[in-house]
DNA sequence: TAGATTGTTAATCGATTAACAATC
DNA sequence: TAGATTGTTAATCGATTAACAATC
């Protein structure tokens, strides 16, 4: 039985989102190689967990699968997508322009993965007016006024931990929906509902520093 | 009591030792700012954690606050980098040195977190020639050799999906220690016991889409 | 002393794993 | 039919939260 979607989302474990997402790109790409089913092994292979997990998973969407077979690609996608709203572009920008922001903002693979960058901003005129990129770009302090214009969703930001905060006042005031932030530290985005993840790079070797122990690690700890 | 610190590592939960390795973050640089103590409560809110969280984490490693007092940011830094062994400069390279790859290759925070880039590598002989840095680079086929010769204790993988698990493997054959990944899909270290993390940056993008949920997300869900 | 704050135990909450009946 | 595979319940495992005694 398929659950009312307003209310699914918010009743299923992060770490299992996290995985649907994946299960969602690896369907996208059996799709296009013309793989019409797959079996919730193939999948726990490909995504680096068990079967139980998998199917455990897709089951916090309601019943899905034909019990017996497998699953058929396009219908699992179809599914994953509309349960979890993922199903259709989203409009995005980039705050900071330095060598990783302007590297998101060209990312080649975006486009074809449910979003499409439409603006990119930066403090600095002088790199603005130096760059050269397909997407248009603006002065930082035309944030709020361009995602309220151009009915931005997703912000990504890529500025120094400084100015991170600034930034993310200046999206949820454009009525940004969600942030994904490069710059450590929390972004606090107060009552305004929006939704905030963070990818820190440096922590990130720090925790590959850190289970590699002493020097003997004991057995791969991959997270999922 | 402190315990032994070969064995510590082990016993601890996976989202402790990434807080841990934030708090040792926030030490080095509240040390910068001649911040000599801090307080759990004060240091939750820089995580976005709660300060039973901060206490217990740091717990793991044994007793090192002053009962009544707060932590001394010096010996706090110290403890924690003894105890994960993330105290010391480790040696990285980066594979792939498209627009992504070498954006981390020169990323100008790294020098001072315990990560010094002594490699890049690229398939492209073309592109090796082309590109100006201040690192060394080499051909890819070269990895194995290099990693061996320079004793690179860490690998970025920074190529597309396609070539990530070999990439992997010539680090792992090179002696590699832990592998942080930018290439979606898992990277199977066998029994190396090399440690592997992955940031999935469309898959980050998806999430933070899931989260905003249909439209009106209730409440931030800040990752921890 | 009084207020503040740590370290730790116990209780709750949540996620994963295992197992199996139902079904192709 | 027989083998394979899903969906789901129950059991285990693990992490977070709450509370408080010990201490500055």
């Amino acid at each position: 039985m398929i659950l009312d979607t307003l209310e699914t989302t918010k009743n299923i474990p992060a770490p299992a989102i996290s995985r649907l997402c994946l299960i969602y790109d690896t369907c996208v790409d059996l799709e296009a190689q013309g793989v019409a089913e797959i079996s919730s092994q193939d999948l726990a292979k490909r995504l680096g967990t068990a079967a139980h997990n998998v199917r455990k998973d897709i089951s916090f969407l309601g019943e899905i699968g034909t019990t017996g077979a497998g699953y058929a690609t396009f219908l699992l996608k179809d599914h994953i997508g509309k349960s979890l709203n993922i199903n259709r572009v989203r409009k995005a920008c980039v705050v900071g322009l330095g060598r990783l922001g302007s590297a998101v903002l060209e990312y080649p693979i975006l486009a074809g993965r449910g979003i499409e960058i439409v603006a990119g901003f930066d403090s600095s005129t002088n790199r603005i007016e130096t760059l050269v990129a397909k997407t248009p770009l603006y002065p930082a302090h035309e944030i709020t006024d361009i995602v309220k214009r151009k009915e931005i969703e997703i912000g990504i930001i890529a500025v120094p931990a400084e100015s991170a905060q600034t930034t993310a006042d200046a999206l949820i005031a454009g009525g940004i929906l969600g942030i994904l932030s490069f710059a450590p530290g929390a972004i606090d985005a107060g009552s305004s509902g929006v939704a905030v993840r963070t990818i820190n790079l440096v922590n990130e070797l720090r925790i590959v520093s850190a289970l590699m122990g002493t020097n003997a690690a004991a057995g791969s700890d991959q997270q999922k």
